[in-house]
RNA sequence: GGAGAGGUGUCUGAGUGGUUGAAAGAGCCAGUCUCGAAAACUGGAAUAGUCGCAAGGCUAUCGAGGGUUCGAAUCCCUCCCUCUCCGCCA
């Protein structure tokens, strides 16, 4: 959410901003009734004001044994005034609010414009793609001939894109998730186990709500959703917060299960890893001071990147463009791997600032020295990294002509074994 | 799940429905004292909204939301959370 305060002083930044993100401009509207907002407000604070004076003097005058009931019929009607007016101004304020979060984050100028997918600029390229004689297979051939992992079985106990995972690959998998916190922590990030539902607050405070309600299994029962991501948690841990300055910056790194409805993807590369309903993923979280938080953006890319890098496996980075960002970010970068025996890129980290978007939802503060005043931290966050699709890269770069998979060389140590087969 | 107790400012902890934004103590900041520090003393210190060029004024905030009242931290209702006991259980 934006600060109304900054709409109203920075008007035609905003609606650029709506325009660039191709959201639903609704300025105009939140202008008008912030106008109505604060009139309603004028007028009930003067009304209050004087029934406060009032009251004091009608407790004056019980005391002295006076007779007050001249005074009390008065504000009789000034108190059914005040109700009216409030009542109006909690109408207002609601359409208000509901207006407030149709409007998205203000890209940074930074960021190239641009509408679709294919204005995303690809602005780093690492590794080799890995070259053969024979065609590379794509994951699932391989794991299907492994046996190591099990769609079927998984569709059986829960339903389409639940895999389980079998044997190696599911040592595979700790592997991976104990070897990205390591590397997490051994950078700063403090490691958080996160609950993997959350309430309605929380939902809201990262903005799944109400813009992505969709994308979330939701427990009715007892009012509480299934995260898509780790962020959701470990940004809410802070929420309704204030830390001292010197604090700062913050990081997490959470491990937990991610669970996506991924509704109306149905038939978008939803072969085998590439897309399910259930997922690893160590997700880092930064609470920065705003006039840091860009440098923060690009060390928390480097975070990314350098598990790519020490995993061998070929990515290239790309800058997303002004349309294909999401509705809360200012800027982000993708990382896509390399997936050698499909021929193409998986995204497996999406690293974001949200300046003090979140912040301001979740109420997430910080005392600074130099004003004395308390304001709104930046927070980014990046994957660091999802897992199943790093699997199925791991799968097809490391594939041999034998349909064996060689496990890279620095997660042997976790792995205890060195090939898959 | 059942029964009970409770939720007040950074913390501890007062608070009979009427100058209570809220006692007191601790802690914090500044000053006095000191060569310096401690102690002592003096003073300061919440957040948000709103009006104002500003100084500052006003409004709201004692877990959250409603209600009663001229007036609510104080009374009533609902919800949330914490603690104790019981039950169940990894």
């Amino acid at each position: 959410m934006l600060d109304l305060k900054f709409i109203r002083e920075n008007i035609e930044v905003v609606k650029n901003g709506i325009a660039l993100k191709r959201a639903e401009d609704n300025i105009d509207a939140i202008l008008a009734l912030d106008n109505q907002r604060r009139t309603l407000i004028g007028e009930g604070e003067g009304l209050k004001a004087k029934r406060n004076d009032v009251s004091a003097k009608v407790g004056q005058m019980k005391k002295a044994g006076e007779n007050a009931d001249a005074v009390i019929e008065e504000m009789n009607s000034v108190k059914m005034r005040i109700q009216q007016i409030d009542e109006e101004l909690k109408g207002v304020e609601e359409k208000l609010e509901e207006l407030m979060l149709t409007v998205p984050n203000v890209p940074h100028p930074s960021v190239p414009v641009g509408t679709t997918p294919d204005d995303n600029t690809s602005i780093f390229e690492w590794g080799e793609k890995p070259v053969s004689d024979v065609p590379l297979k794509p994951h699932w051939d391989i794991t299907s001939a492994l046996g190591i992992i099990d769609f079927d079985r998984g569709s059986k106990v829960s339903g389409a894109g639940f895999p389980f995972y079998v044997g190696k690959a599911a040592t595979l998998q700790r592997a991976l998730i104990n070897f990205f916190l390591d590397q997490a922590s051994e950078h700063g990030y403090k490691e958080l186990q996160a609950p993997i539902v959350v309430n309605k607050d929380s939902a809201r405070g990262t903005g799944q709500i109400p813009d992505k309600e969709d994308m979330m299994y939701v427990a009715t029962r007892d009012e509480l959703y299934l995260i898509p991501t780790a962020e959701v948690p470990v940004t809410n841990f802070h929420r309704k917060e204030t830390f001292e300055e010197k604090d700062l910056p913050i990081k997490y790194a959470g491990y937990t299960p991610c669970f996506r409805r991924e509704a109306g993807s149905y038939g978008k590369d939803v072969r085998g890893l590439n897309r399910l309903h259930q997922f690893d993923k160590v997700e880092l979280v930064k609470f920065v001071h705003p006039s840091t938080s860009y440098d923060e953006l690009e060390s928390l890319r480097t975070d990314a990147e350098r598990l790519l890098q020490l995993l061998g496996l070929p990515y290239r980075v790309l800058l997303m463009c002004t349309g294909d960002m999401g509705f809360t970010q200012t800027k982000k970068y993708d990382l896509e791997v390399w997936a050698a025996g499909q021929q193409k890129w998986l995204e497996v980290s999406s690293c974001s600032n949200f300046e003090a978007f979140q912040a301001r939802r979740m109420n997430i503060k910080f005392k600074s020295k130099e004003t004395g005043k308390q304001e709104f931290v930046h927070t980014l966050n990046g994957s660091g990294l999802a897992l199943p699709r790093i699997v199925a890269a791991i799968i097809e770069h490391y594939q041999t002509p034998e349909g064996k998979v060689i496990v890279p060389k620095v997660l042997q140590p976790y792995t205890r074994f060195s090939v898959i087969d």
